[in-house]
DNA sequence: ATGCATGAGGT
DNA sequence: CCTCATGCATA
């Protein structure tokens, strides 16, 4: 009845990206990735056979995981930052589709070429620390620019969440995300500077919806478990995440959105690489 | 700032 | 069912 009808409008976001202007987010750069990843090693066949004693077996190392704390264990630094990701030997010279001729659009600035300092981890850094000071400079907020990239008008380009902002800023988007959003944000920061020189801004906002979304919370106990499998079993299969959501009673789609989440997590540009 | 969730596109 | 980009809700 309620479930979930209208939420936000949903402009022209990730349905309608046209797959001529950026390198195509998904696929080919997906290929280049798993090209580029130094080993995609064990970790398959030697779990097979013994699930229940992989079960008590990742609890029982949970429970010395938390015993002396976070000396090693996880794969997650909330302090590494990225440098020594540098295996982008993936040449970027392929996907240029030649936007130039609309740089009298934005500013000649903005979307056109992707050049390697484009892809560049170092180069992504320094500009999320850039954008992320003069957008203060600019007295706006993450909140504001994500809603303010839908009046740049820029094909397959809407609005963006706070959330989303705030991990560009933060670097925790994937490699490819943040050189993706890299050139849209570049084009916001151009815009908003140029027309606060004239006179002001029109700040934009959009209706107020209804309908909460309810935010499951998983206790530390059980997160700390659920930790301690992935580390052995990132990606479990069907049946093993149902016996893990049994035994840590939980249901068994929030199981198996959490290790989603966790793969997805280890990618992110902070901390990627240092593990 | 970040945890859990959704949906599109791919296997 | 997965990966990825994103977002709502919340600490």
């Amino acid at each position: 009845m309620m479930s979930m009808n209208s939420k936000q409008p949903h402009f022209a976001m990730h349905p309608t990206l046209p797959e001529h202007k950026y390198p195509s987010l998904h696929s080919s750069s997906e290929a280049i990735r798993r090209a580029c990843l130094p080993t995609p090693p064990l970790q398959s066949n030697i779990f097979a056979s013994l699930d229940e004693t992989l079960l008590a077996r990742a609890e029982a190392l949970a429970a010395v995981d938390i015993a002396v704390s976070q000396g090693k264990s996880h794969p997650f630094k909330p302090d590494a930052t990225y440098h020594t990701m540098n295996s982008v030997p993936c040449t970027s010279t392929s996907t240029v589709p030649l936007v130039a001729s609309a740089a009298a659009v934005v500013g000649a600035a903005g979307l056109a070429s992707i050049c390697d300092s484009d892809t560049d981890p170092r180069e992504l850094e320094a500009f999320a620390e850039r954008f992320k000071q003069r957008r203060i400079k600019l007295g706006v907020t993450q909140a504001d620019v994500g809603s303010a990239l839908a009046n740049l008008k820029i094909p397959g380009v809407g609005s963006l969440s706070q959330s989303t902002i705030c991990r560009f800023e933060s670097l925790t988007l994937s490699h490819n995300n943040m050189i993706a959003l890299k050139p849209i944000l570049q084009a916001w920061l151009e815009e908003a500077e140029g027309a606060q020189r004239e006179k002001m801004n029109k700040p934009e906002l959009f209706n107020g919806g209804e309908k909460k979304r309810k935010r499951t919370s998983i206790a530390a106990p059980e997160k700390r478990s659920l930790e301690a499998y992935f580390a052995v079993q990132p990606r479990p299969s069907s049946e093993k995440i149902a016996a893990i959501a049994e035994k840590l009673d939980l249901k068994k789609n929030v199981v198996r959105v959490w290790f989603c989440n966790q793969r997805q997590k280890q990618k992110r540009m902070k901390f990627s690489a240092t593990y």
